[in-house]
DNA sequence: TATATTCTGTGACTTTCTCACCAAAGCGTG
DNA sequence: CACGCTTTGGTGAGAAAGTCACAGAATATA
């Protein structure tokens, strides 16, 4: 029942509409590496992260990937509700970071709310606009910016969401993110290395000088 | 006034709402090359095409560009009018490229119409959605897709909007669209040639093997 | 015609990606 | 423990794409 709290238009709806949401939401835990949605499986719908942490990104045909956003705690992802958008079909995947629990109200259902109810149609539209946004200052950082930069800024934010200057991740992790080769983030990260700015273990990355990565990413 | 035809939610309004439309609109013509809107200038809001061409495009510190849209007639944009969106400032610029008719919305009254409108805000939401979707369309070619077949790509569908085999743009206006740099559109324009697939001369490019352009793009 | 501007061509170099392969570290089982 | 297996990381060689500097050709303009 706690599942009120985390949407966020739940007190804007009719109470018939929040018995139809009552009705159908799902409740599911996942444990960490698990793969929550594909762009093939039938839509998921609208996703309400309780704990834990997802990644939603696109894969291409040769197995390649790129994150496009993360969700914790208290994140709405519509991604997962593209299929009653209009045309095409995207090429977005969901997996869990870590152990997560999530809340999912199908995509159908959804969609009739977006119709009925202003409060619900004006939260999906912020949504989807802050999406955009996204997704074009993640283009921007792909097509202008330098990879040693890129990578300096992802490693720094790594370290904030652990909190700590050692981050536990492989390389081959890195490349899905950062949507590269795993050789080119090991060839960066042992430069890095070389300059002093991280020491590198095996699974693991210890950030010695973060001054200097902050530097490089301006 | 003819514009309502212009307004795919023209007739879900009320006769206010319509008004209050009618008061603020603005209709204007711009020639061929005109910046309609950068991201320093105060918001321009809604934009619809009555006739012409326009470009939405990413600009880049170092003014390297890449083409995110195309708008034609009956087309509506909201990028314009991001500013009332959420959070980050998108360095979205538009410019005219052909002599271009278009209505706009000031960013304030459409941001009212759709916090009151319900067909407002779905028509609002459906346009970013399928902006969005277009977006990651983008990102995907990009990222995965090497140059020589998003040139070819580029090809066959500007060719198709001329209706002729017969392109009348210069390699650098190529390279703003692609968002790569001028040297390397000449090159991969060069190898073309060589396999008799266009025939280049100053300013133009003739398209003489479309077939293998488009075997190219698969 | 002379001059300026725009457009295209090219070589040399850097960055990033790809491919192929290897080595080291950890894991599980007998 | 010893053995093989899997995961992770390292590296060279070469291709693809982007950068820089400059030059020549075509066109526009004076």
């Amino acid at each position: 029942m706690q599942y009120r709290e985390y949407l966020p238009f739940w007190d804007k709806l009719t109470k018939e509409q929040q018995d139809r949401i009552a009705g159908v939401i799902e409740y599911r835990t996942v444990t960490k590496g698990a793969r929550i949605h594909d762009s093939s499986a039938q839509c998921l719908g609208l996703v309400a992260v309780k704990s834990g942490q997802l990644r939603t990104y696109m894969l291409s045909e040769e197995g390649r990937e790129i994150t496009i956003s993360r969700l914790f705690e208290y994140d709405i992802s519509l991604l997962s509700a593209s299929c009653v958008m209009p045309d095409m079909p995207l090429n977005v995947m969901i997996e869990a970071e870590k152990d997560t629990q999530f809340w999912s109200i199908p995509a159908c259902l959804f969609k009739n709310l977006m119709e009925e109810s202003l409060p619900v149609a004006s939260y999906a539209r912020t949504l989807l606009s802050s999406n955009f946004s996204e997704l074009m200052w993640l283009m921007e950082q792909i097509m202008w910016k330098s990879f040693d930069k890129r990578l300096a800024e992802f490693l720094l934010e790594e370290a904030n969401l652990e909190e700590g200057p050692v981050l536990r991740i492989t390389h081959e992790k890195i490349a899905a993110h950062l949507g590269t080769a795993r050789e080119v983030v090991t060839r960066m990260l042992r430069y890095f290395q070389s300059e002093a700015m991280v020491k590198l273990t095996r699974g693991a990355i210890e950030l010695t000088d973060e001054a200097k990565l902050q530097a490089l990413t301006e």
